[in-house]
DNA sequence: GAATGTTATTCTGTATATTGAATGACGGAA
DNA sequence: TTCCGTCATTCAATATACAGAATAACATTC
């Protein structure tokens, strides 16, 4: 489409391009596509896509059905990711508090990780086994803006009021803020160190979060990460204020202990 | 590096392939690694391995640290992993049994997709929780012929014996059998249905793996996937004829329920 | 401070990956 | 059956991604 072309065109490796457009065709679609249906979506010439995809399979990234002539996603991209969680250093400072947390407060919690203004990935989760939670699962995308860490990212970011407006016109809420509250939202965040979200984003659930700077709180430099406790809004009234300093509390010594 | 060369030549895509050996050396790796080292220890032209770096960068599938120029993979990959899991159905339709087996024998199970005979990845597993076990994590990779697993590949896949014979001789086991004693055990396996390894691939350990054949059993093709039984040796002995026909059954009724 | 070994990066001609049209292969409709 | 539309795949011409040398930016060592 027409991004897929920006980013390909930049670049000296196009087939790169097209083939990470190619990966994530399939992991949203889930099901399995002819070659024509995806060039078509991508906007690639059939034969290229055809190219890409016999690429993708002698890699064991995509799986090919020789009966149906489909593909799909393959288990090669588990070892890829396998590989990622088990080095990135996030993550594995993370758990360790996020489940003290879940735990101690009977909440879900995640770590996420920060793409500027586009989107965040959930990299670490970790539920309080007790009854039902809300939870996402590890991997997950979502808008940068969105919730609390959307509230998180804009106090903390330094980005320019007119970057944010734009962006933030095009999230789904279940009872979307107006423009004006979210801006005093992002700023008691500012001043507080963590956001909250109260039944903005999911009606019925609050979502926290607090800013992770690697090697420590650094006011010029934007947070990459961030710890967020999701919990049901009723049944955490009484131990907010708590959970918002230990959730704080958690972030600060996680940036601390980062990079050394 | 000769391998790579292989894969590259034949096909019409060469930037995939290298896209897809640098994610898997800086998977392996685990450390940050600058341009010039990526390149030496994948046989590439500096200059060409940069622009793979970029491009991979750009699609935040590789995570690039401006101050030490270094590369690490990025949480990109988790995205696709993910949407892997959540479609796939034999995981889908093998967990439950698997968790259902690790309970009732206090044991280690695993769902593994094979790969020819060069691998198999762990695609889903589950643990009892009680006391200390045997684990691997999802997305690991093993040599298709070690262990229980290679045997059920050996006995069932219908390969000459001139094709197992020099992949054998590379297989690294704690106690390795001889050429004639896998063969027997082989032989066995096919006429049991269930292939075991008596604590050869980790002394003590005793494993044990079924195949699972897309739409129930056929003899005319490979199986694509296996269930895999993990445990203690000693501890599993009085229980092992039991286990293997619990194996057995899950992943025959398992292979029945895939492909509708 | 000069020299030497690194490193990342830019530059340019050419081998080649990409394209769009042509060819086959298939399946459903008449 | 024969037609038609759609599909995957091959093919030959050309725009361009790539290899290799040259450059620039470092550290380290003398």
């Amino acid at each position: 489409m027409t991004e897929l072309g920006d980013t390909m065109k930049a670049s000296k490796a196009p087939a790169i391009a097209r083939a990470a457009a190619v990966l994530r065709l399939l992991g949203k679609r889930g099901v399995p596509m002819g070659v024509q249906a995806i060039a078509r979506e991508l906007g690639l010439v059939p034969s290229t896509c055809l190219y890409v995809l016999r690429a993708l399979v002698a890699e064991e990234l995509v799986a090919f059905d020789a009966d149906t002539k489909r593909y799909t996603l393959d288990a090669g991209v588990l070892t890829l990711a396998r590989a990622w969680l088990r080095r990135d250093q996030f993550n594995d400072l993370a758990q360790a508090p996020l489940d003290r947390l879940a735990r101690e407060f009977g909440i879900t919690t995640l770590g996420v990780q920060v793409f500027g203004l586009d989107h965040i990935i959930v990299t670490a989760m970790s539920q309080s086994g007790q009854n039902f939670q809300l939870s996402t699962q590890v991997g997950s995308r979502f808008p940068a803006l969105v919730s609390a860490t959307g509230r998180c990212i804009a106090a903390f970011g330094n980005y320019p009021v007119s970057e944010l407006e734009p962006r933030f016109e095009h999230l789904r809420w279940d009872e979307a803020p107006s423009w004006q509250e979210w801006l005093a939202q992002v700023e008691e965040a500012r001043l507080s160190g963590v956001a909250v979200d109260a039944g903005h984003y999911i009606a019925g659930v609050t979502v926290i979060a607090a800013p992770v700077w690697k090697g420590g709180r650094d006011d010029t430099r934007r947070p990459g990460h961030a710890l967020v406790a999701i919990g049901i809004g009723a049944a955490l009234r009484s131990e907010l204020p708590r959970l918002k300093e230990a959730l704080k509390g958690a972030a600060r010594s996680l940036g601390e202990q980062l990079e050394g």
